[in-house]
DNA sequence: GCCAACGTTGGC
DNA sequence: GCCAACGTTGGC
């Protein structure tokens, strides 16, 4: 199927991106939002993913990819719905990529990290994650 | 620290 | 089923 591209955030408080790095493979889990739930499920393996660092710094920090589909979040009971991915990091970008940068690219004005802040598991249109990719490979 | 946006809850 | 109240997230 087709490789889709997502976005992810997480406060730097609960899960690093450093830290990311050093696991080198996480499970994404406690998410319960359903709009975030259901982009979860959608989630391949293989994937292209963003991770974000909301709050502090308010940058995206590099590239992961789906290394599982959507299993039952384990730390809720599993009738309650809730689901994880598996998410292994590829690479850190060279420059980090600010909010203010993309709230002031052109290419990016449309993209769900604007216009709905508080998601925090979205889809990105193709072009949208090649754009953070160049502008923080600069 | 404040406030806007949004989701959830509960009274009716 | 509507809507006000409240809680949470996250930008500023």
């Amino acid at each position: 199927m087709k490789k889709q591209y997502w976005l992810v955030k997480q406060e730097p408080e609960t899960y690093a991106w450093a830290t990311f790095v050093a696991d080198g493979q996480t499970v994404w889990d406690g998410v319960r939002n359903f709009q975030a739930r259901n982009n979860l499920k959608a989630m391949q393996a293989g994937d292209a993913v963003l991770f974000y660092a909301s709050m502090d710094p308010r940058q995206v920090m590099g590239i992961a990819e789906v290394a599982q589909t959507a299993f039952p979040d384990p730390t809720v009971p599993a009738d309650e719905g809730w689901v994880a991915v598996k998410l292994r990091a590829v690479r850190a970008l060279r420059q980090p990529v600010t909010l203010a940068t993309i709230k002031a690219d052109k290419a990016l004005a449309d993209i769900a990290l604007i216009r709905q802040s508080r998601l925090s598991v979205m889809p990105l249109l193709r072009a949208e994650f090649d754009r953070i990719v160049q502008l923080g490979s600069a």
